[in-house]
DNA sequence: ATATCATTGACCGAAAAAGTCAATAGGCGT
DNA sequence: ACGCCTATTGACTTTTTCGGTCAATGATAT
């Protein structure tokens, strides 16, 4: 397997040396086509998507394959360093860790709608292959850890004694999820920058208003 | 358009004679593969996945563009009965009326796994397409009409004078659908019988547990 | 002008696509 | 046992799409 000496740094020199747009657009483009699974992307409809020619694609990365490598070394990079890595497990209010979190994956989502799909998309090819790579495991086992940690960092005394605090922060959990889903095509539509910020506005003021009822509700009063 | 006299009821003779686990079993291997588009699907894959001969499926179906229409219209029809019609819309208490979607749910989706999925898509690939059907469309809207007249015939007042009722009822709606989500998979798998059954009681006890700690959280104290 | 490198899209052989059909299996009445 | 009829098969055809190539072109800097 490691005949190369450099065998797992595949560096993609010209694609990296793009500019952020055009690589963003080639990423965003590719990983949107990997939705539905690594065999039935098509990289015609990947550059169509992308803008570019055939040629192109096949200059940056070689092969389809190197290119479903590069995206999954690079979600996984992506959301190490932006958003798991960014998470607070110690803050013993486990509401403001889920409303960072909700922030975070937020972000990472504008500037890449597909990343957290792709990286399950990947995770389902993988197993279904047989062949889960040693970076995408770890990467699960990493996610489950940090939620682990946060969960049992977390104050449960701030919870009513009458209800179930893992139950509450699974329903959190889903409610954010939810709210995040439902406006991300309102928010995700094409329009001009300063309707897409006051959309993005209203969006963190309603999701703030949602945060405070859920605090209401399964928090003790003070 | 209407040049045949029968023109909205293309029979599928053929097909609807079969017994039911063998059609059953066509229809969840065909609209399993539809969940990735229209275009993407492939017949080899259904027959493979349905355990039956590729002559066959053209057989009853005659083309693949045939086959998706039936299904959808198999779908909406079975939505119809089995989901939305038996939705009572007057419950004055509208986790009553969640409660009793969600298992209707649970049980169209038990005999279909992919059925409302299915749906979605059809819907999708039918938008992108620029032709929705008339059917569909109708389905989206009555659909949409149901949940609105549930919750104008929601009792508010059971809710606490200080929240957002619209915003808890989101909130259910959400939790609900993130639960069935996360459990759909541990109960999906393909185990015997009596494990199954084993599951999907363990499944409803939790949803009533999660039911209860709702209306605990947001409802008045009677 | 010339050298250099990014980019294109027509093109290739191979694979997969939808759809066909002669051949067979499997029951059923006689 | 026999023929009869329908259900079912899977090899096959034709067309499209696939991943991947490459000679040609455009752009830029010297």
């Amino acid at each position: 397997m490691d005949e190369r000496e450099h065998e797992h740094d595949e560096d993609f020199q010209k694609f990296q040396v793009l500019d952020e747009e055009k690589r963003e657009r080639i990423i965003n483009a590719a990983m949107k086509e990997f939705l539905s699974g690594y065999k039935k992307a098509s990289t015609d409809n990947i550059v169509r998507e992308a803008g570019i020619s055939k040629g192109l694609l096949f200059h940056y990365f070689g092969t389809k394959e190197r290119l479903h490598n590069f995206l999954t070394a690079y979600a996984i990079k992506t959301i190490q360093a932006e958003f798991l890595g960014l998470i607070n497990v110690l803050q013993p209010d486990i509401l403001d860790t889920i409303w960072q979190m909700s922030l975070l994956k937020r972000d990472v989502s504008r500037r890449y709608p597909d990343m957290f799909d792709f990286l399950t998309a990947a995770f389902v090819d993988a197993k279904t292959t047989g062949s889960v790579t040693e970076n995408l495991a770890k990467m699960v086992h990493m996610r489950e850890r940090i939620l682990a940690e946060a969960y049992a960092n977390a104050d449960k005394s701030l919870f009513r004694d009458d209800i179930d605090s893992e139950m509450a922060i699974n329903i959190i959990n889903w409610a954010f999820e939810g709210f995040a889903q439902s406006k991300m095509h309102a928010v995700g539509s094409d329009n001009p920058g300063a309707a897409a910020r006051e959309n993005y506005d209203e969006f963190l003021e309603e999701f703030q208003k949602m945060l405070n009822m859920l605090r209401k509700c399964f928090y003790k009063k003070l």
